[in-house]
RNA sequence: GGAGAGGUGGCAGAGUGGUUGAAUGCGGCGGUCUCGAAAACCGUUUCACGGGUUACCCCCGUGACGAGGGUUCGAAUCCCUCCCUCUCCGCCA
């Protein structure tokens, strides 16, 4: 959510940041909504001052037994509450609106964020490792899984439906090995480790920028409760309306979850695989950061992702998001992009974003600083995949797999598969 | 799921319609005392929004005692709905 007041007072700054991403949200009915909303507040406060006041002089009129005087002054207040009920109707009206609005639009992008439409905008920092040139034709993985054993297209579409994916045998297993390794490896790098629900009601999920406007994109229950499209969602929200202390900062968060999506408006992408599915699974990363720290606490994040894929030997490249393409929450948001021999080309596979301050406004998560400032003020919220595990099985099976069908494998996950350092046909 | 009890400031805990935003204690902060500390004593200690100012310093106002509605001139106090917690029973990984 932004900022109310910043809004009011720098309209052009967000009328070209809402251009620049392309998204259509009206500065202009913003301003004319907050100006009343505004107007009706000073109208609806004065009459309750000047009821307060009356009230208070019946009390003392009724000690005194001058009923007549306070019968004739509980008429005229009768009056004023008349004038406020009218009031506070359009009040409520409004604010519900303005409320709304604010909801509605997303994150401003950060200055060091490259303007474009989409996401031939996004320019790469970084590229890592060299794809392997074959010696034979590299099978994709919706081959390479079945013949394996290791993931089961048709079975997932009988247990739920479309687009849902059965791992099995070393698939189950390797997608095991990917979850523990990767979680070590951020506890080794500071990361405290959470389990949480994989439900999550309409608050969290507006914490953190999934509802009102997405609901689309949400499984959700007949309870009123949202499947968790990631676990960003669930840590960030841990600390929705708590004040952290600055000493404290930032704090370092890791969960592994399934993550649900609907993929409404997806159809015909990524249609074959298990690149693009209902329900896959992820470890996360999220910190709280102060404001002066998170940019540089999102450029170690991105590291602590990219160092998963080194450590797996996966290559990969990174890239900054363009304005046009960033999620709804972002200022920033570097994407990291793994090889995948299918598809010929580099895959996102982790996205890491600052949010700055739009969720933890949303979500009321301050710190509070008293050797810097007075009171409290709000911190800066981030988020990265650290990684997908689904696509990430996917890199390594396609990635590692030899000519007989069978798949090497990568030397960091053989401790966790029981020290084995090949997987073939079940 | 059934029965009962309860939700008040960081914590504990008063308050059942009229200067109660809220007693008291603890904790926190500042001070006195002390070489220093403890103890004791004194003071202080919520937040959001709107306005004046426009720097979130200060001043005024409004609202907030789980949430939302209702009754009333006036609600922490009365009524309704919902949420949550605790105890017992049932069910159960």
């Amino acid at each position: 959510m932004l900022d109310a007041r910043y809004v009011r007072e720098n309209p052009d700054a967000v009328r070209s940041a809402m251009e620049s991403r392309g998204a259509g949200w009206s500065v202009d009915g913003f301003l004319a909504l907050d100006a009343e909303r505004r107007a009706l507040i000073a109208e609806v406060e004065t009459l309750q001052a000047s009821r307060n006041e009356s009230s208070k002089a019946i009390g003392a009129l009724m000690k005194e037994g001058r009923r007549e005087e306070a019968e004739a002054a509980k008429a005229a207040v009768r009056d004023v509450n008349e004038r406020i009920a009218a009031l506070e109707g359009r009040t409520a009206e409004v604010d519900t609106e303005v409320r709304e609005l604010l909801l509605t639009a997303p994150n401003l992008p950060d200055t060091s964020v490259p303007c474009g439409a989409d996401e031939s905008g996004n320019v790469e920092v970084r590229r890592w490792g060299t794809p392997r040139v074959f010696d034979f034709e590299p099978a994709a993985h919706w081959d390479l899984g079945p013949a394996l054993g290791a993931i089961d297209f048709e079975r997932g579409v009988k247990l739920a439906k479309s687009r849902f994916v059965v791992l099995g045998g070393w698939g189950a297993r390797l997608n095991r090995a990917l979850i523990n390794f990767m979680l070590d490896t951020h506890a080794g790098h500071g990361y405290t480790e959470w389990s949480v629900p994989a439900l999550a009601n309409a608050e969290t999920l507006t914490g953190t920028g999934q509802l009102p406007k997405f609901e689309d994109d949400l499984f959700r229950t007949d309870e009123g409760l949202y499947l968790i499209p990631t676990a960003e969602v669930q840590l960030t929200n841990l600390h929705r309306d708590e004040v952290l202390e600055a000493a404290g900062l930032p704090l370092h968060y890791t969960a592994y979850t399934p993550c649900f999506r609907e993929e409404a408006g997806a159809a015909g992408r990524d249609t074959r695989g298990m690149i693009r599915v209902h329900q896959f699974d992820k470890v996360e990363l999220v910190k709280f950061a102060a404001p002066e720290h998170s940019f540089e606490a999102l450029e170690e994040m991105v590291r602590d992702a990219e160092q998963v894929l080194e450590l797996l030997g996966l290559p990969y490249r990174t890239v900054t998001l363009c304005t046009g393409d960033m999620g709804f929450a972002a200022a920033k948001t570097y994407d990291i992009e793994v090889w995948l021999p299918s598809y010929g080309d580099y895959k996102e596979i982790s996205s890491c974003s600052n949010c700055t301050d739009f969720q933890a406004r949303r979500a009321a998560i301050k710190y509070r600083d008293p050797g810097a400032f007075k009171g409290s003020r709000l911190v800066h919220t981030l988020n990265g995949s650290g990684v997908a595990v689904g696509r990430c099985l996917v890199a390594v099976l396609e990635n590692y797999q030899r000519r007989d069908g069978s798949v090497e494998v990568p030397e960091v996950l053989r401790p966790y598969l029981g020290g084995v350092s090949e997987i073939g046909p079940a």
